[in-house]
DNA sequence: GGTAGATAGTTAGCTCACTAACGACAATTG
DNA sequence: CAATTGTCGTTAGTGAGCTAACTATCTACC
């Protein structure tokens, strides 16, 4: 659970108080940020005590599930591609530092989940690919996790969930919004993003 | 920034793809889990930056933030009380365990934002409270931390941010929901809950 | 063809969480 | 009153992320 935050919440009423002698306080900002943290770090908690449970911290399982998803959905999904298995790529996919991303492939072949070969076109590079192992490891995984995502949104009916998408996305840091040469899709539903292509 | 995740995030389609030959995942259900982990990466990640600028971790802020509404608005919110000020209730408050906490207020101590002194009563306990420069450092920073949680929810209006205050509340863990001794109002609204009550 | 600059992966050292275990003290119970 | 039980704050040690700096390699330009 790395996130950590204020779980004491303040009550409304105490925010109006506030923002009578804070001009810049914005009391429903304020409570919405809150409950998004809260929310956030509630979700993030759950998918670690499951991961914890297959040994797997949650860097370590973001880097099975992208090789996961180039091993067996590279081909239906064209620009995630059967490149990109390169620690650099890794981590830029996984939205970690590539210090960081060496010592979770260090462990993950340490326990036989990956393995490293060299690059033969540029020997600067590794290829990082997964095992059988890995893939088994995945495969019980996966059901208890997406088990848990489900039981997770089970209050939300599909129209409430949709709402949700929505509104969040609509919080992220709004792009600069050109320069997507793919076919506009509904936004909340192709969220291909940012990370991935400005490799700048 | 704590949290890390898939910045690379899987298309709708892929996820159609993937569900066909994973009867658990649930497309709409991933898809919003996804969206709430990073919305509230990035809502940490901004705070955190501000944080940065005032030599504070969010752990830092958040113990600076809990003693200034204790010191502030204590007498309007009785449930806040002006007691609760040892490290224990204040790692309950914020989340994080105790040991934590002793080297949150070592570090702020350090700085000079807090002091530490013996309780009178109970000499296992010691009373931390908040110094001159730390209220000054609050009295800087609160403004710029506000104003970031302001943008942040610029993009939506008032009604938007109810629907998405709503629709995060009902995510959160089921509580037993009894044992409300506070007269009921709106859930949403009054937040407080669960950590500081269960003192167990 | 040789040098300058960019890039890939790694290493070293840092911060900030955590758990487990400790001594000091308080509260409860025989 | 003595003993047990529990709590408070602290320490020690671990894990996961980060930045900065290094080596090796590729690319581009004169």
């Amino acid at each position: 659970m790395p996130a950590l935050l204020l779980k004491d919440l303040p009550r409304f009423e105490c925010l109006l108080e506030a923002a009578r002698h804070n001009p810049t306080l914005d009391p429903s900002a304020v409570v919405a940020y809150l409950h998004l943290l809260r929310a956030g770090d509630e979700a993030f908690a759950a998918a670690d005590r499951n991961f914890a449970r297959f040994e797997l911290s949650h860097g370590r399982f973001g880097v099975l599930m992208l090789l996961w998803r180039k091993d067996k959905y590279g081909k239906g999904c064209p620009e995630i591609g059967p490149e990109g298995r390169t620690p650099a790529d890794l981590a830029a996919a996984a939205g970690v530092s590539r210090a960081t991303m060496t010592g979770l492939i260090d462990t993950l072949e340490r326990d036989g989940m990956v393995t490293r070969q060299p690059d033969q076109q540029d020997r600067r590079m590794m290829l990082v690919q997964m095992t059988d192992m890995g893939r088994e490891l995945m495969a019980r995984l996966l059901p208890v996790h997406f088990q848990t995502v489900a039981e997770m949104l089970s209050p939300l009916d599909e129209s409430e969930r949709q709402t949700l998408v929505q509104l969040l996305a609509r919080l992220s840091r709004p792009r600069p919004a050109e320069s997507s040469p793919v076919p506009r899709t509904d936004p909340t539903h192709s969220l291909i993003l940012s990370v991935s292509e400005k490799t700048s």
